[in-house]
DNA sequence: CAGGCCCCCC
DNA sequence: TTTAGAGGGGGCCTGA
């Protein structure tokens, strides 16, 4: 069967546009991709799930010829430039041109038109045409009846209606008439477009009785008074509306069915694209399209010769490629001769082995096998040689269990990366193809799971890889390091991001203990009251399938079943809204809402915390190791995984029960936690030079009391609590960029009081406003900002026409100076303590870092010198216009000590 | 398996 | 077509 496939590329440029806008994607070069992206990945889909034979996009001309110029009003609405269309086009028609799928374009019309056309020829012929279009007004291809032009909401699935439903939907007789459409907006308001005072309801009655807008027109004595002076009135707009969407189909197109046959695409120019644009997911999805044109008859065009003979001849290629990047494997004398004559070498960690390259010599080091061990061990442990690799911390480790402690210089790509573009990828094929030009082979991974490979090939291939990423360590770094000199990141790299990896390395080799018994009797108790509550849940709804985990399910109990609201809110994908936020508001309504926020609460601690830990605990220590990522925050922070031991609950009574399980590891001993007071509000104050919030610290004050105070002319000690709590929001707010919005949000308070609210704050804290503006402005300029210590946050929308992604570009720009400079500060706190335990000798050990807050396994009897050490350094970091000060306690457990 | 959703932390 | 709308994180679950 013939089956063509008509795509209006430019919805599809504004439904990628739209799907993407939350979160561009920059490649390394710094171009954004998304909408490129979401175009191709959207015609991969259907070419894999529809196989059309035939295939045809269409686009918009980029020239001054639309139909719509003829429509000033309409012209008026569309923000795009013909400019901005055709670099936007360019890129795409290359990528189309290696799938083979034909672009059409015509002058004076519109794609809409174009593929009408087209349509209805092959409809003609025989075809069966699926249509890609932005909302269902095809129907009046074949039909009068409907010219509403009234796109959806942004995004919606695919969804394809029946032919028969097309008949019932826009109300045509012959069904042999109907090209079958595929809309990929899911939801199409049912609005009558221009017609005032006609709301929704109104709307879809009044469609459902006379089925077209022609219709009602012709009955408007039928109507009541309001409606009708309401149709009269909007007349010109509706006729507008449907010149407007009358779609031409008498385009002067040739016919051409061989041109719009889908050929076998070209497949290495694909890749090259893809790995150009760095679509990794997309070339994840080529071996699936391969597949199709191998194995499918349909889509077997006469060309498809080229692919048989490149894979099924697979003896000369492979081996080409084998010589380009094998990597012979010197003896260890080589190559520490070399690594001694250049004092660096490269290193890569490969499963549980060791690659080590210098000048263009690779030793495989295996610990366990090893007879040069001590030699092996004194070259990592020569400080006089430099150590270039990457995530050297896990390497540090991976040696620590051999004892050989890795020293000398670290250069740690990742890291250095890291400080250049904190929000780019720093993987290694990316570094290396954007600063070495250098490419890795195919990944053989692609097919991990494949009975018919050969794993011991695979494992050869991929320490072949390893041996080319520990050779190209020294060259990425050479390339670095200028560009970090250039930066001024040489100072943070070389007093903070390095000395942390091995502060790091060490939390990480330490752990924390855990009380595996408390956790299995908390486990046993919360699981008994979890399933009362799920029964109890399933009771009320009169439901004993549902479940309760599933927010759809529970969509569909709250609004459709028992009907709790009429409007229900939706989440972004057009789901019900059951978050918390939600659900509270409902409360009284229903008495199931406290126990599916109950089982919720339960649900979450059990299945994140509780049970989960355990998994994680060293049987032989008893203790639990963390992995923290020194090279992923955009801000400058840490993260932690595996598990994540910087959000355990601390905030509700039945949480924060389960810090009771962090304990020491020494017997006697006490788990001692040290935390900032305030660092980021102190943060602003130092970096704004307010003079009123510095004094407001250096008085030792409690901030937000003095900020209500301010703000609201009462002294503190006259203040109400709500006064006090809305300061405090506003104390936060300010931190992260404040708006009017959120705040009157957080605090449930109308946008007017909010606004007023922040214009109050910036009356008590003048300095605070100008800073703020100083940080947007700056960021404008330069492009970006940074902490005390210059680390850089680069904030390319700061400038952009988009208000939405220009705010958050905006709120970026005050908040990572801050929150970015308290990640400073602690970091530096952290390399001080660790080293002052060393010089000291104490047994006690940092084992934990929550953003302001450090954790040590206090050795019984080192509490008052630790806590002063502790204490001393963190708040002598570094000398601000307002005193850092730390509050230290301890206790019998992490909950104790807070 | 990935994306949607939710919720825990600072 | 014009959303959601306070910064930074991680993890579980469903549903394909």
């Amino acid at each position: 069967m013939k089956k063509l496939l008509l795509i209006d590329g430019h919805a599809l440029i504004f439904r990628s546009y739209y799907a993407f806008l939350r979160r561009p994607m920059i490649n390394s070069k710094g171009t954004d991709t998304s909408i490129l992206f979401g175009f191709t990945k959207t015609i991969l889909e259907l070419l894999i799930k529809e196989r059309p034979t035939h295939f045809a996009v269409a686009f918009d001309p980029p020239a001054k010829t639309f139909r719509h110029e003829m429509f000033p009003e309409y012209k008026a609405n569309r923000s795009e430039t013909p400019e901005q269309i055709k670099s936007a086009l360019e890129p795409l028609i290359e990528i189309m041109d290696a799938i083979s799928i034909p672009v059409l374009m015509k002058e004076g019309f519109e794609a809409d038109d174009v593929i009408g056309t087209i349509a209805l020829k092959a409809s003609q012929e025989g075809f069966k045409v699926y249509m890609v279009t932005p909302d269902k007004d095809y129907g009046q291809l074949v039909s009068d009846s409907v010219f509403q032009y009234k796109p959806g909401k942004s995004g919606g699935d695919a969804e394809i209606l029946s032919k028969e439903d097309i008949c019932k939907t826009y109300d045509i007789d012959d069904p042999k008439q109907v090209i079958d459409i595929l809309t990929i907006w899911g939801d199409s308001s049912d609005n009558i477009p221009g017609v005032r005072g006609i709301g929704e309801v109104s709307s879809k009655k009044l469609i459902n009785k006379y089925k077209s807008v022609d219709n009602i027109y012709n009955s408007l004595d039928e109507l009541p008074e309001k409606q009708r002076v309401a149709f009269i009135e909007a007349k010109p707009h509706i006729d507008l509306s449907k010149k407007l969407v009358t779609i031409d189909i008498n385009v002067d197109v040739n016919w051409d069915e061989d041109g719009l046959k889908l050929e076998t695409p070209d497949f290495q120019q694909i890749k090259n694209l893809f790995s150009n644009y760095e679509f990794g997911s997309l070339q994840r999805m080529l071996p699936q399209l391969e597949t199709l044109f191998k194995f499918s008859p349909s889509l077997n065009s006469s060309s498809s010769l080229d692919i048989f003979s490149s894979s099924s001849n697979s003896l000369e290629q492979p081996k080409v490629k084998q010589a380009k990047t094998e990597h012979k494997l010197s003896d260890f004398n080589t190559l520490r001769s070399a690594a001694e004559k250049s004092s660096r070498l490269g290193i890569r960690l490969f499963e549980k082995s060791l690659v080590i390259a210098s000048e263009g010599y690779v030793y495989h080091f295996i610990p366990s096998e090893c007879k040069e061990s001590s030699d092996v061990k004194e070259l990592l442990e020569n400080s006089n040689i430099n150590k270039c690799g990457y995530d050297i911390k896990q390497i540090i480790n991976f040696l620590k269990q051999f004892s050989i402690n890795l020293s000398g210089y670290f250069a740690d790509i990742e890291l250095m990366h890291y400080l250049l573009m904190p929000e780019r990828s720093h993987k290694i094929e990316i570094l290396a193809k954007s600063y070495l030009d250098h490419e890795f082979e195919e990944d053989d991974n692609v097919q991990p799971r494949d009975l018919f490979s050969d794993s011991s090939k695979d494992n050869e291939s991929l320490l072949r890889k390893a041996c080319e990423e520990a050779s190209l360590m020294i060259a990425l770094f050479e390339k670095l390091l200028p560009e970090i000199k250039a930066g001024d990141l040489l100072p943070l790299y070389d007093t903070i991001e390095m000395p942390l990896i091995h502060v790091l390395a060490d939390m990480e080799y330490q752990g924390i203990k855990i009380d595996r018994k408390m956790l299995a009797e908390y486990s046993l108790q919360l699981t008994a009251e979890l399933n009362e509550t799920e029964i109890s849940v399933r009771e009320i709804a009169g439901d004993q399938t549902l479940n309760v985990s599933s927010p759809k399910q529970l969509g569909i109990l709250l609004y459709e079943k028992l009907k709790l609201v009429k409007d229900a809110k939706k989440t972004s994908k057009k789901n019900y809204s059951t978050d918390e936020e939600t659900l509270s508001e409902l409360i009284d309504l229903h008495p199931v809402i406290s126990k599916i926020l109950d089982y919720r609460n339960l649900k979450k601690l059990l299945s994140t915390y509780i049970d989960p830990l355990p998994t994680l605990i060293q049987t032989d220590t008893g203790k639990i190791h963390t992995t923290y990522n020194q090279a992923l925050t955009a801000t400058g922070r840490l993260s932690s995984v595996r598990p994540n031991l910087q959000n355990i609950p601390i905030r509700t009574e039945r949480g924060r029960e389960i810090r009771k399980a962090f304990v020491p590891s020494f017997e006697n001993g006490v788990i001692m936690s040290a935390d900032y007071s305030q660092i980021e509000l102190r943060l602003m104050a130092h970096m704004s030079g307010d003079s009123l919030f510095i004094d407001a610290f250096r008085a030792g004050k409690d901030i937000h009391a003095a900020t209500a105070s301010k703000i609201f002319g009462v002294p503190e000690e006259q203040l109400t609590r709500e006064q006090r709590n809305r300061a405090k929001v506003a104390n936060f707010g300010i931190i992260y960029g404040i708006s009017a919005f959120g705040l009157s949000q957080r605090l449930g308070i109308p946008r007017q009081e909010a606004k007023q609210l922040i214009e109050g704050y910036f009356a008590s804290y003048p300095q605070v406003e100008n800073y703020m503006n100083q940080m947007i402005q700056s960021a404008k300029e330069i492009g970006f900002v940074t902490t005390i210590y210059g680390r850089k946050r680069y904030l390319p929308d700061i400038n952009s026409k988009n208000p939405t992604v220009r705010g958050l570009a905006e709120r970026n720009a005050v908040n990572a100076p801050i929150q970015g400079s308290a990640a400073d500060i602690i970091k530096v706190a952290m390399i001080r303590v660790f080293e002052r335990i060393q010089q000291n000798n104490l047994k006690s050990k940092m084992v934990l870092q929550v953003h302001d807050e450090l954790v040590f396994d206090v050795y019984p009897g080192e509490e008052q010198r630790l806590a002063k050490i502790v204490k001393s350094e963190m708040e002598g970091v570094i000398e601000l216009s307002v005193p850092l000060t730390v509050d230290c306690r301890y206790g019998e457990n992490w909950l104790e000590a807070h």
